[in-house]
DNA sequence: TTGTAGGCGTTATCAA
DNA sequence: TTGATAACGCCTACAA
């Protein structure tokens, strides 16, 4: 015996108990009675929904109208703070237009393979750097907008200027004199790590005499940690680590302090992001700052004007480099 | 003009489609055709949906079944990882029920209200730790099973053994000698960190010689480290910090290295998760390892039960401390 | 200004 | 074994 949520009450037991039609019930509830329901008669109905704690039944609703009022956040891994400004930015956006946001960590990368989704239980899915196929598989034909990602077929994307944060990045460690840069590159396969790595690989070869190596890390800490280690104990030793994000930069941090290097001196480290720990870390880190909030805000506006016909533009964030304590000039040997 | 999802494929179309009735089709894709429908038929049905593309409309399914299939997980936040595991868990079990498990941030700690939540388009609710009014506000009459929380109200939960673990870690640190414990209380109004601070508070007033003091902090990294550097700055100081949760231990961490207080020696520090952080960590942390992905696997068998009308029973899960190296005899004064 | 009726796509019942 | 048919609860023309 599974229990009923139709159980509840509904829109007919409200017009009983306040003597009216049921349609009238229904235009109070959907805000849509002004000029057609008289406004003594719309308190009384709202008054009387309220006593009864009458809540429309969304799954009627939607099958009525061919529209869930909800949208699907889709991200990699519910481990990483990124996401939750992202969130927030969204929801705020969503809440204006009376879009329910709801979230799915679409974690392939786990053993267990993709979880079940809420397949049209949506209107729409705004994607956040999700493997591609995790993408297609869960939007799978619902209007869809690309987060910190970007797909040739004209799916509308909000991303960040991340040409530009490598650039800045890049020439900070230049000017403070490192020439040996290793790019410790998180072992994701999303659209936003290749352009990482893309831009970084330009960024050193549009500069003689800098010279630029690749690590690639798993993004679990404790192994992260490991891969650093090793890279870290071979020499040449690069002066200067750019991580792909704040948390390999723990990881490059706990492997310094593991290997005796000091940072900045012995190690300036970079990374991209800007989480709350930046700022808590020893020393405090030098980091690309992404905008994850307005990532969420102008992903759902999009996801908007998607879901009234019209066409989205994508956007690029501009991103700023937070120079703090992670970055000096190399030690001289 | 809204964009209906109303123009997709019916079970009507794949019908006309196979050359058979629609409950035909109803029958095979619901996967209740054993022994009503020639296997013949079910078959070449079945090859017609995918072809079509087929996909049942979950709105009108919902509202004919009385069930969605989808049940939130709604936590306090999206940025502590402690909550992936708890997902991992409950999406595991969910996803051999057939339930979609979707997330929900229920931060009303941020400035701008609660987000609007997607009532009864979800069967149930299991809710992490949240603050009594969101829970309440949430569920809203729809079964729940409440996580690292309990209520008087003989709603089913699925606790952790935190007394036993408060108890262990005290011991700890009485066995290497501390006498004045710091407790760094998370700034959040959840339960689970009442029961922390009364346990805590029960356990030093049992140990003659001990004495406790308190401190409230935020739980936001940057804030937290500025309220743990002012009380730490006074004395008489600590020789031992119990944290709330290991991301407070990070900011104590931070704390210590800028007050030039060295861990373990002239300051010892265990916290309470067992995050990824905690072994990368410097030094690792001794932690109170709380089992999240248990945590959410016997939450959702819990509603699942529920689901079902059956009454779901209460559980309490073992916690263990982890001893790593953030905890020493005190120094000597 | 109010009420009536039709239908959204499914599932379940029941007769063929 | 199959095919009509009646709900599920709501929204919205349209009639009163």
């Amino acid at each position: 015996m599974v229990i009923k949520l139709t159980n509840r009450v509904t829109a007919t037991d409200v017009a009983r108990e306040a003597g009216v039609s049921q349609s009238a019930v229904s235009l109070v509830m959907s805000g849509k009675w002004r000029g057609r329901i008289a406004p003594a008669v719309a308190d009384r109905i709202q008054r009387t929904a309220a006593n009864m704690d009458y809540q429309p039944n969304l799954a009627a609703r939607s099958l009525r109208r061919g529209v869930t009022g909800s949208v699907l956040l889709a991200i990699p891994t519910l481990s990483n703070p990124f996401f939750a400004d992202v969130h927030s930015g969204a929801a705020r956006v969503g809440e204006a237009h009376d879009i329910g946001l709801v979230v799915f960590p679409a974690n392939s990368d786990d053993d267990p393979g993709p979880f079940q989704s809420p397949h049209q239980a949506i209107d729409g899915v705004l994607a956040c750097a999700l493997r591609q196929q995790d993408t297609l598989a869960l939007s799978a034909g619902l209007p869809l907008v690309l987060l910190d990602d970007v797909s040739g077929n004209g799916i509308p994307s909000v991303t960040f200027d991340l040409d530009l944060g490598v650039t800045e990045a890049i020439a900070h460690l230049a000017e403070l004199g490192h020439q040996h840069v290793l790019h410790v590159r998180a072992g994701r396969d999303a659209t936003t790590f290749h352009r990482r790595a893309a831009a970084f690989a330009d960024e050193i070869a549009r500069r003689p005499g800098m010279i630029g190596s690749e690590l690639v890390c798993p993004i679990t800490l404790p192994e992260a940690l490991d891969t650093v280690m090793r890279e870290l104990s071979r020499t040449p030793r690069p002066s200067a680590v750019f991580c792909d994000d704040d948390n390999l930069a723990m990881a490059v941090y706990a492997a310094a302090v593991r290997l005796g290097l000091t940072i900045p001196n012995q190690l300036s480290v970079i990374g991209v992001d800007d989480l709350p720990i930046a700022t808590v870390m020893t020393p405090p880190l030098t980091t690309i700052a992404l905008p994850a909030y307005d990532l969420g805000r102008l992903g759902m506006l999009a996801l908007v004007e998607l879901r009234q016909g019209r066409a989205a533009d994508s956007a690029s964030l501009p991103v700023s480099l937070q120079v703090r304590a992670s970055t000096a000039p190399p030690a001289v040997r």
